[in-house]
DNA sequence: GGGGCTAAGATTGCATCCAGTCATCGCGAT
DNA sequence: ATCGCGATGACTGGATGCAATCTTAGCCCC
């Protein structure tokens, strides 16, 4: 076959395989590989320009993080989650959150809790669902942006990454639109954080995903398979 | 080069790269690859008989595990934590291991926790190491046993695994003697478990956890790299 | 008509091989 | 003598090829 696939002369920068996952990882994300679809490596390999070998290597990692479930001489297909254990993942989250804001907090920056501010009012005046949850995502990420943490950090981010998906088909139902507490909420976090109230801010956080859960749970329909 | 490797004709089980996985966590759990060393593709390949692209995927794996440190095209590296970075792990353990037993005490049998009651008096007679942070770790694992969950369990597990080395320089350091609280902790938790008093329980691994991050605290020169 | 078996095709898993990158050592210049 | 620089060697990252396995479609039998 003609793969000529001219790649930049000698583009080795070493990290197909990373380009491969995060290309993944993002597809799952933008629900353009949905839960419970197979990716089959040779597709996958053509699609990023790859050979399979950084594809496989893609997957174990995205497998660890939870995305993709992997079965021996089988194959891969982008994890699917029940209620319940989405569920789990918001009562873990809830336990991280606030303890990840115990590291940030003390290095946010005037500036930064400004964006936050920015990002909140932004929210509130989009009407798009794709927008509002990118908005939704980067508050809160900022917000843990000054913890200089191993594992914690990237821990939370992988916890987001995992029921990504189920929150877009969450917000997608339920319109943007009626989300007004969504909003208060946040603007609280910033302001809590403003006076140096960091366990304000972290009990704010935490009942924040709590209500998020129970807003899921109330929708079991998002978790049948779309069948 | 005669690399004979009469594997057995033709053992195809489809899991070289997870057996390297497991086999690898194991030689870091039992300090067999020191924190800090080097891990060369080729000899881990030769080590366990495989070559060495399931050993790229094994090592891929731990990495996002937090076991391994990988850089690109230079090699990768056994993981060495420095004391904030062990305090970070074990204060996400603070949250998660209550939680997990949350999950897990509605389901633990009579048995299971004659079994937790064992292991723990096994605790007290042992004068070996290794031994008593084997059974420390049956003992918390059995109590975790009952909880079917998604992820929570593989990330405890995980966690545990990142600060096996250090715990065992600490016991080492600390001996196993004087560890008497430690004992009376345990059967706290199996006599709370008995009542079906989880929140009580849970309670006590909370601050079972935090007095062990303290004690690992008070012993900043176990995480100065031996030289 | 439905369930189980069989054979061909598709797909994964691994080994080998090649190209690119990094580290180390030796040499020469200042 | 020390610092900078270039070459050699070692190692990693990626591509291709082949054997083993799984999936699937079709057929037979009930």
């Amino acid at each position: 076959m003609s793969t000529v696939k001219h790649l930049p002369p000698a583009t080795r920068d070493g990290s197909a395989s990373r380009r491969v996952a995060a290309g993944i990882r993002d597809s799952i994300a933008r629900g353009e590989f949905a839960p419970g679809m197979r990716l089959r490596q040779e597709e996958i390999a053509e699609r990023f320009g790859a050979s399979r070998v950084p594809v496989r290597e893609a997957l174990k990692e995205l497998e660890t993080e939870g995305l993709v479930t992997l079965v021996a001489n089988a194959g891969a297909w982008v994890s699917r989650l029940t209620l319940r254990e989405c569920e789990e993942v918001y009562q873990t989250r809830e336990r991280l959150e606030p303890l990840l804001l115990h590291y940030s907090a003390p290095h946010l920056t005037a500036d930064t809790l400004d964006s936050m501010d920015e990002l909140a009012r932004a929210m509130a005046d989009t009407e798009d669902v794709v927008e509002f949850l990118r908005l939704d995502r980067e508050f809160h990420m900022l917000s843990y942006s000054g913890g200089e943490t191993l594992m914690l950090g990237d821990l939370v981010r992988r916890l987001w990454n995992t029921t990504q998906q189920y929150r877009r088909a969450y917000t997608t139902l339920v319109d943007v639109h009626g989300q007004r507490i969504v909003h208060d909420e946040h603007r609280h976090i910033v302001a809590t954080l403003r006076d140096g109230d960091v366990e304000g801010a972290a009990h704010t956080v935490e009942g924040h995903i709590r209500r998020t859960r129970r807003m899921l749970a109330a929708h079991p329909e998002i978790f049948t398979p779309t069948g």
